[in-house]
Parts: C-alpha cells; structure tokens; sequence
DNA sequence: GACAAACACGAACGATCGTGCTAAATTGTT
DNA sequence: AACAATTTAGCACGATCGTTCGTGTTTGTC
C-alpha cells in the first residue's frame, strides 16, 4: 500500500488526523530505511522528507527507538501481506510454498521499495546491538521462520513430500537461498539472480519430494 | 593475527610508527565494525579507544570514507587469510572445499572478532549507496565468489563432481548457506546453527558428485 | 459556534559528527 | 647531538544528532 491509497483509506475509514499523519511517516521512514538502513533513520531528515518539523515529527513516537521499532513492525505488516497472506491464494503444498518463496523475493520491488527487503537489512544491523530494537527484529524473523516451516510441513501433509522432511531445516535453507539472491541482485546487481535462486530452490524441492527423483540431472545447474 | 601479534611484528619488521599506529587502529576499528557495523566507525569513538586524539587519528586517513575502505581492505585481507589461505593445506577437490566452508563459518570468530564477519555487514549496509565504499565491498564479495567457483570447478578437474556442475550456481548457494548460518548463529542464537549449515552442504555436495547418489536418505533432513 | 483535546511548530539545549588549521612532540637519519 | 621528517595534540568550525518545552493552530464533539 502506498501513501495515495492510505491517504484515501483514511477518508473511507475515518482515520483521526494523527494517525494518518503517523501512517505517511512510516511510509516514507519504510523507504529510507530499505534504502540506507535503520541508523539513517534520523529525525531531521524524516522531517525534511515528509515537510513536518522535527519536533512535530517527533511527537508521534516518543524517542528514536519506538521510531524504529514502528517502521519495523509497519514493515513485517507488509512481509505478512504481501508475502504470506497473497500466498494463501495459492493451494495448500508445494504450490504454495513456490508461491511464498517467490513472493518474499520479489515484495520489496512490489512494495516499491527502491532499497531491498529493511526487515533483511535490519537483521544485519542488529543483531549484535541488545535492545528492544534487536528483540523486534528477532521476533519477526522467528515469526517468518515459523511460517516457512509450517509450510513446508503442509506439503508433507498432503503427502507431497516425504515424511522424513526436516521442515526447521528446510526454512533455513529456504532463508539462505533468499540471502545469496539479496547479494546477487542487490550487491551484484546480477540479471539471473532469480533464476539461480528459483535453481536452488528447485533443488530443495526435488530433494524433498515423495516420488524418488533418481535420475541424472538432480544436479545444482539450472 | 591480533593486536599484540602485529606489535610484535612491527619490532621485527621495522615497521614505521606510522604505519604501526596504523595498523592498531584498524585492528580496533575492525572489531567495532564487526559489533556495530561500518556507521558506527566514528572518528570521536575510535579515537577514545586507542587513545589519540581526534585529529592525530584522522590525520592517517584523508577522511572518513578512506577510513571505511581501509578497514574493509584490512577485513578481506583476514578473510583471505583465514579462509582461502587456510584451507590450501588440504589437498585439492572437494576436502579444501569442505575446508574452505567450515573456514567462512568460523573465521570471525577465529579472529576474536565478537560480531561476525565485517565484510558480510558492509554487504548489507553498502549494496544501495553508490560510491568508493560500495565499491570496494562489491569488488571482495565478487572476488571470494570467483575463488569459491573456481574451488569448485577443481572438484570437477579431479573427477570428483560430475562434468555439468554449475560453478558458479554452486558458489551461488554457498554464500546462501553462509548467510543462513549467520542469521542462525547471530540472530536467532541457535546451538545448531552450524550444523544446519553443515547438512545444507553436504547436501549440496552430494547432489554434484559424479557416483550418481540414487539412495532414499538425500533428503533435507540431517 | 464554543470548547476541550489533539496536533504541529519554533526555538533552544548539550552532545557529537567530520574536518580543517597550527603548534608541539616524537621519530629516524646523519 | 643536530636536524629534518614524520607523527600527534589542541583548538575551533559549522552541521547535525536526539530531545525538551512552551505556544500556537487545527481537529473532533457537543
């Protein structure tokens, strides 16, 4: 959701002048933070950026810390939309997870945040920095880890992988995967990084699948 | 190597005081990068750290972004150290590959560095604000793929992984993995972090192997 | 339209940021 | 020991940091 359909859900829903106000700060706060980081978060140039004054800026969190905790749940609220809830259009299984490893590559661009996924960066920029900041960040992404395994557990539920599946180690492969494609296409600026990361999902898949793949191309090139 | 070893070093060598000045500051510098990344290198802090003074620490770099790149350099020189020079004492094919991710997973710490490797946090912080500074980490990160793939292509020279084995696609997937034991290891805390990341390998490894692995446990689970 | 509540502004604070100067202290060489 | 070169300290600068406070303006309610 962008600041125009916020702007018009606020009329539709009556939503009070400082909440909204509040709502158009994270938006743009989400897009500084994807682009250069929590730490550039600062209060001035949020200021700048959305013509209030500092101070009044301010007001609507009451220190840096709650700011950057807001943008990092405004952002999760976004993962969970546009990532896990789209999915749930997808039927349950492999599909479905397919659906959800596709959609937590390519949510930053939809969202149309220019700099990547903040909640990605955020993990990186806290994770040795104790604080309720770190806990946040922490919170989610065992939240998201979860969800991914939970998924993963579905496809052996219906019987489309195997039993013996580690789901937990699944995700983490799933998260790796989602990493090297943030280097390659972010870093690296990589025109086949989805491609790769679609191979090396594949690959997880194939390995986990019910029907015994034995042939000659389980091979890690796509 | 740590502060005392290069101080021992410089008495040998003759090295400058300068340059040995030098040296301890970046070895500071780099554990401070390591903890709270390449934005929390400040001139004021550092220099209370080493005890100089603001102007008698910048004055040995021209300005803040050389002080970046300088500690970015000195990092990819341990790396290269510690993981690709390291892992030439095992003999070719897929043993030095297997040294030479064990030696990622582990050098940070090796290297009493309490916050992880700096230059996959320079990664993250760097890979949206064009400049000298992204330069540098894009050109180590493309630097220790290239050395990853070309590890790899080797397991094929000794015959050990099959002809068609994407290398690069490999590399792709090694990083991912790296980056999952990181999340993992740092931000989630979880004792089998480097197991996890392990079993991705070995999984990995056995899906390129020339005897064709057609047996029932290549699965995710460990 | 009145009135209370919510909201935003302007000015100022101490601290710290990166970065220039100049002078003093230290080092290396003869 | 003398001297030149290198290295460090001291001080100051404009800018920006997060934060506080008092005052004005806008909003929602009766």
């Amino acid at each position: 959701m962008n600041a125009i359909e916020r702007s018009n859900q606020a009329q539709l829903r009556r939503l009070s002048k400082g909440e909204e106000t509040r709502a158009q700060i994270l938006d743009v706060a989400l897009n500084v933070a994807s682009e250069s980081g929590f730490e550039a978060l600062t209060i001035g140039s949020l200021a700048e950026r959305t013509g209030l004054s500092k101070s009044g800026l301010f007001a609507h969190f009451g220190s840096k810390e709650d700011l950057q905790i807001a943008v990092l749940d405004e952002g999760a609220r976004r993962v969970t939309d546009m990532v896990f809830g789209k999915a749930m259009a997808s039927p349950r299984g492999v599909i479905r997870l397919r659906a959800l490893f596709g959609n937590w590559l390519t949510w930053a661009d939809t969202c149309q945040l220019k700099g990547g996924c903040p909640i990605m960066a955020a993990a990186f920029e806290f994770d040795d920095r104790p604080g309720p900041v770190r806990d946040a960040v922490l919170g989610h992404h065992q939240r998201m880890q979860r969800e991914i395994a939970r998924s993963v557990s579905i496809c052996v539920d219906t019987g489309e992988f195997r039993g013996d599946t580690d789901s937990r180690q699944f995700a983490f492969e799933i998260l790796g995967i989602a990493n090297a494609f943030y280097f390659s296409h972010r870093l690296f600026r990589e025109a086949d990084a989805s491609e790769r990361a679609f191979a090396a999902f594949e690959r997880l898949v194939k390995n986990a699948l019910a029907t015994s793949p034995q042939s000659g191309d389980s091979n890690p090139a796509h």
